[in-house]
DNA sequence: AGTCAGGTGGGGGAAAGTGGGGAATAGTAG
DNA sequence: CTACTATTCCCCACTTTCCCCCACCTGACT
C-alpha cells in the first residue's frame, strides 16, 4: 500500500479509494480512528490479525483498544469503488471536501489535507530523511 | 547497478530505463524519494527487505516513515522498457525533460541534470574521491 | 547492405474516476 | 397508519488517464 492521492467528498459523503488501494484492501474493509488525527483503513486479513492481537493482550491493557472499536466501521466499496464514512469517523479526523489517501505500508490512511501537510514536509525534510534511511540501514 | 544514462521524458510522462538496469531490477520494481532531491528506484527484492525493516521498527519510528511510503510508487515498464513516474514524485526531484539515470550499487537514481551536474563534479574532485577511499580502507 | 536489439513516438481502447438521477429503506411528525 | 424527509444504495452517462500495441529510428555487429 503505497503512493498518495487526492479525491473529494462528494455531496452525498461519498469518498473515492483508488483502484490500486481497492486491489490491495479487497472487498470490504475496516476504517478506524489512526494515530495523529487521521483514519486508517485495513483489509478484512490485516483486521482480524489486529483483532487476534488484541485479544492476546491482558485485560487491563485491552481496555485503551475500547474506543478504536467503538470508532470503527465496516466499509464495503459500491461499483464504482466508493465508500460511505460514518459522520463520527469524518468529525475526527475533520475531514470536509478534500481528502488526502496514502499508503502506510500496512494500512491506507485517510488525511485532512491540513492536517497531512506539515506531516509530509516534516517526512521530506533532508535532515530527517537522511536519518530515517540511516535506521533503516539503507 | 552501475552506470551513468541520460533519458528524457516524453510527452506522455513515460521514461525510459536502460535495459542493463532492467535486467537487475526485474520486471517490477519501486521509486520513492531519495537524498539530495533525486528519485531512488528499488527492485522487487530490495524493497520486500526496507518493508520488513519498517515493519519491525517501533511505532514511534514507523510513524516517520510515512512520507516514505506515502511518495512510493510501484512501477511495472511496458514492453519497452518504460515507466510512467506519478507527478508527485517528478515534481519532487523536479524532473522536467531530461533525466540523469545512474547506478548506486543497491538501487538506482533518477536526477534532475542541474542537481547532477554538482555532486557528480564534486565527488570526481581528486581530494574528495582520495578521502572517500581512503574512509573505505581501499 | 542486412539484421538485431535498444530506444522513441503516438493512436486508440479499456479502465479509472466523477457526477447525478432515482428507487428502497428507515425515521419522524402529524 | 400515512405522509414527508433523510439516508443509503444501485445504476447510468460522461470525461480523463493510462496502458497496450504497432511503427519507426539508430547504432552495433556480421
Amino acid at each position: 500500500m503505497i503512493g498518495q492521492y487526492q479525491h473529494s467528498i462528494d455531496a452525498k459523503g461519498r469518498l473515492f479509494i483508488p483502484a490500486k488501494f481497492r486491489e490491495e484492501l479487497g472487498e470490504t474493509f475496516y476504517v478506524t480512528i489512526g494515530l495523529d488525527g487521521c483514519l486508517s483503513v485495513y483489509s478484512d486479513t490485516k483486521w482480524a490479525s489486529l483483532i487476534e492481537k488484541v485479544e492476546a493482550l491482558p485485560l487491563s491493557k485491552a481496555r485503551s483498544m475500547r474506543t478504536l472499536f467503538a470508532n470503527a466501521a465496516k466499509c464495503e466499496p459500491d461499483a464504482q469503488g466508493r465508500i460511505l464514512i460514518p459522520a463520527k469517523l469524518r468529525e475526527y479526523a475533520k475531514l470536509e471536501k478534500e481528502v488526502i489517501i496514502t499508503g502506510a505500508s500496512r494500512c491506507v490512511e485517510l488525511w485532512n489535507p491540513e492536517r497531512w501537510a506539515p506531516i509530509e514536509s516534516e517526512g521530506l525534510d533532508p535532515e530527517n530523511l537522511a536519518a530515517a534511511m540511516e535506521e533503516l540501514g539503507f
